[in-house]
DNA sequence: ACCACACAGATCGTATATCATTTCAGATAT
DNA sequence: ATATCTGAAATGATATACGATCTGTGTGGT
């Protein structure tokens, strides 16, 4: 009894490698080598490439095949701004809801980021900040926006894989809005203010990066860093 | 030479029968049929069902099939505000950008609303509404946001032939408030306020359904009409 | 040297065939 | 009468096979 089926382990072995980066953008995604490697004929292969072509995460061209979506430069920040959007949104939905014990959990996780700063491994703070706001807008009631926060973020694992410069400073500031964020949320302060607080937070390291990368356009430095 | 490939044409056909209603929710997609009446195989009914589900709009069970998703008691309120969301901002981002010339063809267009106000035609209405916010939101920069407002609107058509119910007054009221988001637009209103007023303009449609459903849950009335 | 064309290899698109799973009706036992 | 078993029919899942289309390469002509 295979406990999933064969274009579900075909959908999620190309879409780990997407993710992880061995598939990099622009990649060629040829049926039959695929299938060979995962011992399958091409068809669950071909079911798996449309649900990505749907996702958007690879692009098909007729009778040619799929490659692995190409990124533009505005691709960051587009997918940054939607982000902060709609996470902005989740956390404001969710907040009335939020429990005492939820914001202890957030709290440890944030003093967890805070003590990483000093010895500072850019995957694990990254790790921590999605378990952070994990906590905050996992209780969002709604849930496509909730399903377009989940989106958000691993089209961001994507791009940073790709390309993206690390911006010293904005972790500290962003543990510290972290706490702001959770006191607002104890407080039960207005809807519309912790989700604008919220966005802010996100378009804030948007900023950060984009004046980050800006300034050093042309001394080629690059990072496979996060900025939370 | 065929100008698209059969899955895309089973796509085509299966989402249209979707929205026009006639697929209903809950309808079951069986392969067999469907690739008969397209004088297909069912390899290419199978791919473009994989894209309905990627989209949603169906829901599959491993060795049971597909069936058009269902919609819950609470689908209609988390579209609308999902709509509400991307839709404010998709306005508020395009802004800037909008010229004196598409401000014209937005009044225009709401203009016309206003006279089929009085022989009310519910599905010309919607239309001209698509028409109008279209107008306002299609400049926006940001293709994410932009193409989930799009999905969004696609999401309502389906609700609408469902169950939806009309809201007396609210198309008056919505002509109304469509002007004074043109004057802000044209005033070149900071993008929070624009943000701010066309969501609250959906927002509002929402809470005159929720309240005139709620007001006539025992009357069974059940018009298909839409809100703007 | 450069362009047009034709051919070959690669790859996709689809049909058909076969196997697996589910579902449901009817039989049987309790 | 109800519950459970059993097997056949319906349907989905996957493999294989073949035809269609694209892409690059080499050859001949100018």
């Amino acid at each position: 009894m295979s406990s999933e089926s064969k274009s579900e382990r075909a959908y999620r072995l190309i879409r780990s490698r997407i993710d992880s980066g061995q598939y990099v953008p622009g990649f060629r995604l040829v049926l039959a080598p695929i299938a060979q490697e995962l011992d399958m004929s091409v068809v669950p292969v071909r079911e798996a490439i449309r649900r990505l072509e749907a996702e958007q995460l690879v692009t098909f061209e007729r009778n040619v095949g799929a490659q692995v979506s190409l990124v533009k430069e505005t691709e960051y920040l587009h997918t940054m701004q939607t982000l902060a959007l709609v996470e902005g949104a989740a956390t404001a939905l969710a907040a009335p809801s939020i429990s005492a014990d939820q914001i202890r959990r957030a709290r440890e996780i944030n003093a967890t980021m805070s003590e990483s700063l000093s010895a500072f491994d850019p995957r694990r703070f990254t790790e921590l900040n999605l378990d952070f706001h994990s906590v905050l807008f996992e209780s969002c009631p709604n849930p496509h926006i909730l399903d377009l926060v989940h989106r958000g973020w691993n089209r961001m694992k994507v791009l940073r894989n790709s390309s993206f410069s690390f911006v010293p400073g904005r972790a500290q500031e962003s543990v510290e809005e972290h706490e702001t964020i959770l006191r607002m949320i104890e407080d039960r302060a207005p809807s519309a203010e912790i989700e604008a607080v919220a966005r802010a937070h996100r378009t804030a390291t948007l900023d950060a990066v984009l004046a980050y990368s800006d300034e050093h356009r042309h001394a080629g430095e690059r990072e496979a860093a996060p900025a939370a």
